[in-house]
DNA sequence: TATATTACTTACTTTATGTAAGTAATTATA
DNA sequence: TATAATTACTTACATAAAGTAAGTAATATA
């Protein structure tokens, strides 16, 4: 029974990138900072789910909450710099799929 | 509302690799065929999860299944040249988690 | 005054995941 | 020879995560 066991740094990474949504937000997020219905309408997630996916992003130091205590309080939420420097994985999954996803698949 | 929509195709791949368990199946087939229980113990996942999962790979042509019909008979799992172009995103997780993945984090 | 918007939360249902045991074929061990 | 072990799964059931829908509080607009 080969068990090379897996390196828990990335188990951890992938368990991140691995939750449903988290992939998605990190992603819309590139385009620069947003707010809550914009990233809910954007991809298509519940409030519930979004909610619950930024409060775990922001705990994990990938993204960022600002209020700005306007009138009407304006909430925008942006990457951090651990967050932008998963741009380019972004950028390789972005890759693949336009090579590897057909049509036919979707 | 600031909608603008994500392009299906990565949302497809996003939607595969967020499924749990798949990027570490894909990750340990980089090191070339491995059985079922071999993949079992080295990742951690049960048979019935690892059993959905293949299938699911295989299906999405990201995996092929190889029976060799020896006595007792013996079945590997390997990356299709679909799979094998995942490679350079795994890296890509795999540098990020270890600058990023703190010892505390894990 | 009624309706809309933003950024959520709460309650409830459905789906996914985890756990444990079972199976069939074959081989190894006592 | 009987018992245990291995491989590649499947089945049954419990728990956790995700989806759906409605609600809330603050403010703005018609």
């Amino acid at each position: 029974m080969n068990t090379s066991a897996i390196c828990p740094k990335f188990e951890k990474a992938m368990g991140i990138l691995s939750q449903r949504w988290t992939g998605l937000i990190i992603y819309q997020l590139l385009n620069g900072s947003q707010r809550f219905c914009s990233l809910e309408s954007s991809i298509g997630i519940s409030g519930r789910l979004l909610s619950e996916r930024l409060k775990d992003l922001e705990q994990q130091g990938i993204i960022r909450r600002e209020v700005f205590p306007e009138t009407p309080v304006r909430i925008e939420y942006s990457l951090t710099e651990k967050g932008k420097t998963l741009e380019p994985l972004m950028k390789e999954i972005e890759k693949w799929s336009q090579i590897w996803i057909k049509e036919q698949d979707l």
